[in-house]
DNA sequence: ATTCACTGTGCAATCATTCCAAAATCAAGA
DNA sequence: TCTTGATTTTGGAATGATTGCACAGTGAAT
């Protein structure tokens, strides 16, 4: 869980998931591996768009984007209607706080309760969503 | 888990939850209650907007929010920064297929692989999250 | 130098949602 | 029945995140 790397080290990253190394996907990349805060791509923007004044927010979407489909970030849509982005793609759920909005980190799978208990986190609600291809579609792809 | 109510039914559904029982929000509940389909505002407002032709969108808007913060229904954000709506607040999952968008009602909980084996889905992603105070704006709000 | 594919820009457009001020409705009391 | 005040509803404007799009830039190979 190192929070600096190399050029090298990102640049083997994104070749790893097949995606060119330009210089704005690694500074987005190396961003997202220093911050471990599930950033929203403005976040992202305002944070970087003092290095780079010539950035644009477009580039920011579309490389998260990119990450993403590529399964190189997770990407979390809890509630406020925006999505955030997470470079930690191992198992693992999120705990959004609706006091100061601050995203954690959490273990899985534990009980609520357990988790509480642990964390010190007042659970007020919580969600489990899947994502796939359902039955019915299946069948439609390939008619037995 | 039936699926048409009397008004006096839908009405008790109302007060019970502190919300005044009005002809609009009788009208939604009975359709969400009718329709578990996980809805978002806009498919709840065009279904009713036909049967109501004075239906303000807002009025589904605030209803639904209104509903949700009394707790009367379950407020689902899975993807595409769209909010659904669902009357069955028991604790369960959900499945959303990537190809035909409907969102399922899942058993919760079991084990991904079990849920896959059971119902024929294809899961290829799962997220869980949770809602709360934290730790730190817990101590912050009752300090020692 | 030219070409070609890929990357990045910046503004317009989109889409869901919220804001807001005015209009409608309703309940209770005079 | 009329008045008053609170609540509900309306509809258009505003907001905020995201995407579309057409053009400009970049860089490597010819």
């Amino acid at each position: 869980m190192q929070t600096s790397m190399t050029l090298e080290e990102l640049k083997g990253m994104l070749i790893e998931k097949g995606i060119q190394p330009s210089f704005h996907r690694l500074k987005i990349l190396e961003y997202l591996i220093g911050h471990r805060t599930h950033p929203t791509a403005e976040e992202v923007y305002q944070a970087l768009s003092s290095e780079i004044p010539t950035l644009s927010r477009t580039t920011v979407y579309n490389t998260l984007k990119l990450f993403y489909q590529k399964g190189l970030v997770l990407a979390l849509t809890i509630e406020d209607l925006e999505i955030r982005y997470d470079i930690d793609v191992s198992p693992h759920g999120h705990f959004k706080c609706l006091e100061c909005g601050k995203v954690y980190d959490l273990p899985f799978p534990l009980s609520p309760a357990q988790r509480s208990e642990l964390e010190g986190h007042q659970i007020l609600e919580y969600h489990i969503y899947f994502r796939g291809i359902c039955r019915e579609c299946r069948s439609k792809q390939h008619p037995a």
